[in-house]
DNA sequence: GTCTATAACTCGATAGAC
DNA sequence: GTCTATCGAGTTATAGAC
């Protein structure tokens, strides 16, 4: 059906995801972006308007093709720790095989919050709520001790995301090559889910 | 002594400071220094040849008013869970005061990793195998269980930062205010102290 | 749709007067 | 030291041929 996306379009799209993420927005040229998709300027501007508009477009399916992954481990409907070990798994892969995408967004988000605005989850007041109300039955069932659900998701989110976002740094400080970087990324997972679930031990 | 560093030079530095930190190198304008700094353009080439000079200078000042505090506090000679605690309360306290800091320095290094090459510390080998040392003995006093030093340390900086490289997306998920993200930026100090000595408890 | 050529503009850097 | 004026390279965006 959609066999044209194979085309310049998609061309264009892929390499133009591929130097936003890597230069941001103020580093990355149009002229880059052109020779990556093996055509030129002029194609850029033919089918998305100007850099903003094209940058517009790679932000939101960078982001987009991060959060339904992630959502729907959250509202599956495992128990509590068992979601939280999922998350933390799957998060990580993800993580190993898009390492700079968090740097980009945490980057582009803070210099303009706006763009976010219209993508966030909907009813994401109503996932709170519906993530508290987990918590107090499993405390009720003397299964966790309760916790803030803030701080519980800035815990998790911190500890699987922040070692990407600092790997330059990390890396140099550890003396680590990239696949023993990645390795460490991996060992993590079980870290990570032993910390939560120390933390949470009633 | 030094009273001129009141006059232009510094006040430029202080300038370029905060115009680099908000924008990056990319985004940042010469002459958005120049008019912060309530001079002109040329100015700013006759203290510091160019750009990039001016950048490195911020850089490595912006690192430098940074690494010492904590070195101090990590190389103090205080137990290990002390050392902990003070370093969660210091950092935090830190970076409620710089909050952008963090992330004009994750993506800087990240562009150019090379660029933190000289300013790391000296023997950083030295200080690891001194803090495993510790960790060994804790251990032996079955005050704490054997964790990866690499993994802690991974850990606590994680969770100390990311919720500052995040904030902007935070307020709005959490839908609050500065004012209430920085309570809850305060309440984490106890709340991580927590987290990593459950996860420590042998 | 795709290209070449170029307009229009921004920005870092310099020349030269004071 | 500080300023005004301007150069020249680089960048987004468009015009117009094919």
């Amino acid at each position: 059906m959609k066999n044209l996306d194979t085309n310049t379009e998609n061309k264009i799209l892929e390499s133009a995801k591929k130097v936003f993420i890597e230069k941001g927005y103020d580093g990355a040229r149009m002229q880059e972006i052109a020779d990556l998709a093996g055509i030129n300027k002029a194609l850029l501007h033919y089918y998305y308007r100007s850099k903003d508009k094209l940058f517009k477009n790679v932000f939101e399916q960078t982001l987009q093709s991060f959060f339904p992954i992630i959502a729907e481990i959250i509202l599956s409907n495992k128990p509590l720790l068992e979601r939280i070990k999922l998350f933390i798994d799957k998060y990580i892969d993800i993580l190993i095989e898009n390492p700079i995408i968090p740097l980009f967004i945490a980057n582009e988000v803070a210099k303009n919050p706006l763009i976010i605005k219209d993508m966030l989850i909907p009813d994401i007041d109503n996932l709170f709520s519906g993530l508290n109300d987990m918590i107090d039955d499993e405390v009720s069932k003397g299964n966790i001790k309760k916790v803030d659900i803030k701080q519980l998701i800035l815990n998790i989110i911190s500890l699987c995301i922040f070692p990407f976002i600092s790997q330059s740094i990390a890396k140099m400080i550890f003396n680590y090559s990239d696949e023993e970087y990645k390795e460490l990324m991996l060992s993590r997972k079980n870290e990570i889910y032993s910390l939560i679930l120390a933390w949470l031990k009633p």
